[in-house]
DNA sequence: GTAATTCCTATTAAATCGATAGGATTAATA
DNA sequence: TATTAATCCTATCGATTTAATAGGAATTAC
């Protein structure tokens, strides 16, 4: 299941990107627009500011901004930092690859091969689509 | 994340399609040799049996087979036992659509528009793949 | 009738998720 | 400079889910 946490970031992050206007975007105007519970957002819109998506700025007429064009902003960075490692386990993690403890052979484990397949595929979906596909509408 | 339920199913069923043997093979052979807790995965093959992906046999020399053959057991229909539905959120799912309570739109909805692609992308993947092909070393 | 097996239900411990609370910090502006 | 409005940070909580365990009922081979 895809987390609220990521449904709601990229949403966010839609709206940002729909938002023509040159001023940050303020986490209140999204969670209203958006129906999200505000400090949740918030929490949510600092690590994709941490992980370097988002520009934020303090104080009144503070708020968020695009730190990149959204069609430069890839859906495997975006993924990563609110849902974390693509692969569905980590015996098949590009990023966070991890031994099982119990599989004696990668090699002939059924679970890491049908895996491996899954993980390319969400993968390629995740390279070719930026938040510019996102939010066109 | 893929569920140790999934991951022991899968494993299961794989040792189920590569012991050659006539004879239905126990739940303690598989735990033992898969290193899975046996009455984890007694209900594991339970629930693998009530979709009638197995059957079973009871009493001594009892245990679990296949009910088809390994290349006719679609990833599609064990992965929907096993782990539930494939797409990653209701609003995208073709066998447990439901609408989001929040969503004016799914035509405009991001979220939604992402998230088909990487149920199509998985559903090929799993549509394509057969327990013959994961238990094939 | 005994042993070996699946079948069924209930319980539990731990982890995760979604949300909330309260305030510290920063910046614009009147 | 005081006020207001925004992000930033930490902690906590309740609900849900997951992974596993426990105990025994039902069934079958021999």
């Amino acid at each position: 299941m895809l987390s609220k946490k990521t449904k709601y970031g990229l949403k966010a992050l839609t709206f940002i990107a729909r938002s023509e206007s040159e001023n940050p975007v303020q986490v209140s105007a999204i969670a209203k627009s958006e129906q999200i519970p505000q400090k949740f957002l918030e929490s949510i819109l600092l690590s994709l500011r941490k992980s370097g998506i988002l520009g934020s700025k303090k104080g009144k007429h503070g708020g968020y901004y695009l730190r990149k064009e959204p069609s430069e902003v890839l859906m495997t960075e975006v993924m990563r930092v609110l849902e974390g490692p693509i692969a569905m386990i980590p015996c098949v993690s590009l990023n966070y690859y991890e031994k099982c403890d119990d599989c004696p052979d990668e090699a002939t484990c059924s679970v890491n091969k049908l895996m491996i397949q899954v993980r390319d595929n969400t993968l390629q979906v995740f390279r070719n689509t930026t938040l510019a596909d996102l939010s066109s509408k």
